[in-house]
DNA sequence: AGCACGCCGACT
DNA sequence: GTCGGCGTGCTC
């Protein structure tokens, strides 16, 4: 029975190196290794210590030489087989290694040491709950309760072998909780932050100690943090021009102190009940028709997908419901994907309030220990509704009835790390295997999902009516050229400049779109022209004022700021500097400062009579824990009248009070050399729009734009999604673009430009003579290699060759070809990687 | 990714 | 003559 040989593919085995390799079973292991299986092996010349996962297991091996391996990993994480033919297909799909893959389909714990802990969770109805357990439960609940929290290993000495089912039983009544810790990783996210100590904050005490010290940087230090209270570490060393050794030797002093604040802890742990439970009402007559199309494909008992299109507010988020329950109803799991968790709070409110317990929630900024928990959860069966981001599209449900994509066309869906996949296709993929639904919802559906809805493979659910009365915001389009200044002075033109004002004296709140964050986009040199450069990446440094962290944007801090207190900052590799006093190229004194960002229009809004109270909310606003939340309650409760942002102001929140909605700059995404620069546009545009006057009193939409003819912003102002549609599948024919054909960049990239410049000719040659010879099967069209159009970013430079086909067996195979024979000839210096229809071009 | 093997320039 | 540069190739 027990087998002698195990095929084990290694983790961390470069691309052309991912195959399977022939491991013996010693001894001592016989019986103990299963298929999916985490080992450690001794792997290459030095027998260095590689994780592997174990593929296959035979009675037979003609090879000579064969090493056993080394040891089982204790996580007990074991790949099923689902998991082991998902990491199989993204091998194919996408052209990263089973290592990659493995990593993406179990939680980063599977891979280090970890301790687990349990504590109690207060509730009212425990004893009640306890006496139903029995006397062994209590007196192990109350061993726990004596303590703040147990470790596992405690717990067995404590209680031996009971102590597993208590444990169960225990968490299964919702008495106790489990906390994973796991030894602490690089990749886990901690924030430092500093502040003065309190002997610093007297002035005086302050003033005395900075005479002593010698270092000027130190005593910077010090005044930047009397100056602006706690503040995150990479400001600071901005502001002060400090390294972290300085820093450090003031923590030393006793000078300042340092705080770590660790990623999120349960975010939604406790926020259950505040929403309104939408799953309560009944379906109107679209709903429920809509309904009845997902219960019949539901029912048909295949793997089935479809495409909820429904304009906004036609109320997708109660058919989603009833979705979901009618999987759990037949005691299937349902796993829905949202783009980012930060930015739809609302949307997880509804559904934990509706499904309570059985929901785990799923994101980026989980801490390690709370990912392996929740994956445990749900393999468990403890939690069989799935809520997060992308990766959660790998919940390990034991029985999967349907899998949403809300937002579908969202570009969050596609990772741009390796494994580098869009979670539709792994969507697609489970839900083949478990004969389950893929669903996907929007409003704005991207092109390549539509048309597939339009060509039958996905069926198309329309939703075209408005949920209730809200009406669609009277749009008003503005050229920005005949402003002052061809609408380079003020970010603000005269329209809605008015708009803004009269909102203000009513009353009402507005909210102002601009997809630029900072304070102007790029500096140049007056006397050179030279424009300010990352040193590391070949982009423009952004300026940015500075504010210090948890410093609110309610505009209490004075508005004039000057280029003396602002930095420069890379938005590729995050280099800060602080402005410099003279262009660093030919030492001209005179800077001029260009475009404008978020913080440039705070500043522009705080002219306006009477000046209104902003909110700004932009990734540098909102990188604290509940900043998201907190910013929006603020504004829901009408704490300021004007909610000033990013992407993120665009999303699915809902405010009665909103009027008025401002796009300041409607063309920066229209004009990119992106084909889905026109889809993204439309759909941020549609977002937006969509904004203003949800509920009676009818909205404003003021869209601001160089091209005030464009049809992109017409039939975005007109909510006409099915003739943009039209127009853009066309182009997309006539320009063979997805999903007429699909995209693959291929990147070389070096620190050495010259090994890089010849690496792309070998290419070259590479390609041709491939297509010509081996491939020539392969229909594609190749373009370049050509350098990148951001050419260096931290100090890598990069080469792409895009490649235009139909992703097909022959094509991958192309490419996986290619990846082999660069990433093994090339050697370090140079890396090749390849990404499948990536989300910028 | 590591590590060894192997073929050319600065040294004892 | 040898030591050591790193370009090239392999890992059960």
């Amino acid at each position: 029975m027990s087998e002698q040989f195990a095929a084990v593919h290694i983790l961390d085995a470069p691309y052309h190196a991912d195959r399977a390799y022939t491991y013996y079973v010693p001894a001592e292991l016989r019986g103990q290794i299963a298929v999916g299986m985490l080992v450690t092996v001794p792997y290459g010349t030095s027998n260095r210590k590689a994780s592997a996962v174990v593929t296959g297991l035979c009675a037979e091996c003609d090879l000579e030489q064969v090493k056993p391996i080394a040891s089982v990993s204790s996580a007990g994480i074991i790949l099923n087989e689902e998991m082991r033919a998902l990491c199989e297909f993204m091998k194919e799909h996408t052209l990263c290694t089973i290592g990659d893959a493995v990593r993406a389909v179990v939680p980063a714990a599977a891979f280090s040491r970890m301790t687990e802990y349990y504590s109690i969770t207060p509730r009212e109805d425990a004893d009640a709950k306890l006496s139903r357990l029995g006397d062994k439960a209590a007196f192990f609940y109350a061993f726990i309760a004596a303590r703040e929290r147990v470790s596992l290993s405690r717990l067995r000495t404590e209680f031996g072998g009971e102590c597993a089912s208590l444990t169960a039983s225990l968490l299964r009544a919702g008495l106790i909780v489990r906390d994973t810790e796991v030894r602490e990783s690089k990749n886990e996210r901690c924030l430092r932050l500093y502040s003065l100590s309190e002997e610093m904050t007297d002035e005086e005490a302050r003033g005395a100690a900075m005479r002593r010290l010698r270092s000027p940087v130190q005593s910077g230090i010090l005044s930047v943090l009397a100056g602006s209270g706690e503040m995150r570490e990479e400001d600071l060393r901005a502001a002060a021009g400090a390294g972290s050794a300085q820093i450090s030797a003031l923590v030393k002093k006793g000078l300042i102190v340092e705080r770590r604040e660790d990623a999120f802890r349960n975010p939604f742990a406790d926020r259950a009940a505040a929403s309104l439970d939408v799953g309560e009402s009944p379906l109107s007559e679209e709903q429920a028709a809509a309904y009845d199309t997902i219960c019949r494909l539901y029912d048909s008992g295949e793997a089935k997908a479809a495409l909820l299109h429904g304009v906004t507010g036609s109320g997708k988020t109660r058919v989603i419901l009833a979705a979901i329950d009618r999987a759990l109803a037949d005691r299937r799991g349902a796993i829905l994907l949202v783009p980012e968790i930060a930015l739809t709070p609302q949307t997880v409110g509804i559904f934990l309030a509706h499904y309570g317990q059985r929901v785990a929630v799923i994101h980026s900024s989980l801490s390690a220990g709370e990912r392996y928990d929740a994956w445990r959860r749900i393999r468990e069966g403890a939690a069989d509704v799935v809520i997060g981001t992308r990766s959660a599209v790998f919940a390990p449900l034991a029985r999967l009835g349907v899998i949403i994509i809300d937002e579908e066309q969202e570009h969050t869906y596609k990772s741009d790390a390796s494994p580098k996949y869009l979670a539709h296709d792994v969507a697609r993929f489970r839900c083949a295997r478990h004969r389950a639904l893929m669903l996907l919802s929007s409003a704005t559906p991207s092109v390549t999902s539509y048309y597939k809805a339009a060509s039958g493979i996905y069926t198309l659910i329309e939703m075209q009516r408005r949920y209730g009365r809200a009406v669609l915001p009277h749009v008003v389009i503005t050229d920005m050229r005949g402003e002052p200044g061809g609408g380079a002075l003020s970010p603000l033109g005269g329209v809605l400049r008015e708009h803004l004002t009269d909102n203000l004296r009513h009353g009402k709140q507005s909210i102002l779109f601009l997809n630029r964050r900072g304070y102007h986009n790029f500096v140049t040199c007056r006397t050179c022209g030279e424009v300010l450069q990352c040193p590391s990446c070949s982009v423009s440094l952004t300026y940015h004022t500075f504010r210090a962290l948890g410093e609110s944007a309610d505009g209490e801090e004075q508005p004039n700021r000057k280029a003396e207190n602002g930095i420069l900052c890379c938005h590729y590799c995050g280099y800060r500097i602080r402005v410099p006093d003279a262009c660093p190229q030919c030492g001209g004194t005179h800077l001029l400062f260009h475009g404008y960002g978020t913080q440039r229009v705070e500043d522009e809004l705080a002219s306006l009579s009477p000046a209104p109270r902003v909110i700004r909310m932009d990734m540098d606003t909102t990188q604290t824990k509940f900043a998201h939340e907190e910013l929006l309650g603020r504004f829901r409760r009408g704490e300021a009248d004007v909610l000033l942002g990013t992407q993120m102001v665009a999303k699915g929140h809902d405010f009665p009070d909103v009027t008025l909605v401002g796009v300041i700059n409607a063309d920066s995404s229209l004009y990119l050399d992106d084909y889905r620069a026109a889809e993204r546009t439309f759909a941020m545009l549609t977002q937006v729009i969509g904004r203003a006057g949800r509920a009676d009193a009818p909205g404003t939409a003021v869209v601001q734009t160089m091209h005030p003819t464009s049809d992109v912003l017409t039939l975005a102002a007109n909510q006409d999604y099915k003739s943009f549609y039209q127009r853009e599948i066309r182009l997309r024919e006539a320009l063979v673009f997805p999903p007429f054909c699909d995209i693959a960049v291929v990147t070389l990239a070096s620190r050495d430009e010259a090994l890089l410049a010849s690496a792309a000719v070998r290419l070259r040659e590479w390609v041709r003579d491939a297509v010509s010879g081996a491939y020539s099967d392969v229909k594609m069209i190749v373009f370049g290699p050509f350098d990148a159009p951001i050419y260096r970013v931290q100090g890598v430079c990069r080469s792409r060759l895009v490649i235009k086909c139909r992703l097909n067996r022959r094509s991958r195979a192309f490419l996986a070809a290619l990846l082999t024979e660069f990433g093994r000839g090339a050697g370090r210096r140079l890396t090749v990687s390849a990404d499948l229809n990536p989300n910028t071009l």
